[in-house]
DNA sequence: TATTGTTATACTCTATAACTATA
DNA sequence: TATAGTTATAGAGTATAACAATA
């Protein structure tokens, strides 16, 4: 008997080797299945991959506008609104005037955004290493440097 | 003077090292970058990365069910329904009995699907050349090969 | 009972237009 | 005249619950 060659055959296993060569295709799904773990385990903190973001460039970048944090993370401005005032609310990070420019906002993180981002920080490196453990650490360091030759 | 000392700095240049060291920030941004020029270029057959994905998925796999796409790309149920429908009103595929389950439907790609896939797969990979122009064959082998390793 | 495909619907994410205060 | 931050809102993407038909 041979029912695949029929008018209306059915698929057994899926081929998915076309999509496969795809860059395109791969970095999604790598990129979604890292995503994935990280919401995991982030919500511990109740932060999504945006606030841990915001929050990580306030901590290594003190005073920084909510412009730079919109080029700097590809996100328009009035989207970057609500991610600040949630995280002003909590307590987070604090608005200050900004030295040279009326118009802009400095940002910084509180006590209280320093001793989540520090907690944060290392459960998001520990979660790396969990979502890429069938790499090593080499075949980590030339996956970097190949996606950053992508998009830098 | 040594304005940077002040108690509200600012910040001349983002440091963003630390989110370029996690995996998940560069696999996402150079997802968003490849997936950015493939929107562009995609526009002209009218298909979103969705639809050339399961367009593709259909025509290398004739008579493959709803629940199996589902399966393959990770989309739920209810959200594939309009993406169907819409491949289907504008007739690049044609749903047929399924042979052996009277609950599904077995999705094939008509004429003018299978000539509009040629063309997209063809545009789809020379894309990804131009996304990936800085990097080398053996690099984009590389990429492709440890990407697997964390999604597959 | 379980599964396929579906409807309705809610929630989140992303995008655009327009306003204010300041440069 | 241009820019930083904001409001309102629209659109796209993603999620859950529940149903009919079939296994």
């Amino acid at each position: 008997m041979n029912t695949d060659t029929q008018a209306a055959p059915h698929v057994e296993t899926v081929d998915t080797s076309f999509l496969e060569s795809l860059m395109g295709y791969n970095t999604r799904r790598a990129a979604l299945s890292i995503v994935e773990l990280f919401m995991q385990k982030m919500a511990v903190y109740d932060l999504r991959i945006v606030d841990f973001s915001v929050l990580s460039l306030i901590g290594h970048n003190p005073g920084i506008t909510s412009r730079q944090l919109c080029s700097a993370l590809n996100i328009l401005p009035p989207n970057l609104v609500g991610i600040i005032a949630g995280l002003d609310k909590r307590e987070l990070i604090s608005r200050q005037p900004h030295p040279h420019d009326g118009r802009a906002t400095g940002l910084h993180l509180t006590t209280a955004g320093t001793d989540l981002l520090r907690q944060g920080e290392v459960t998001a490196t520990d979660l790396e290493l969990e979502a890429t453990s069938r790499l090593s650490a080499t075949e980590r360091k030339t996956l970097i440097r190949l996606l950053q030759k992508i998009y830098r």
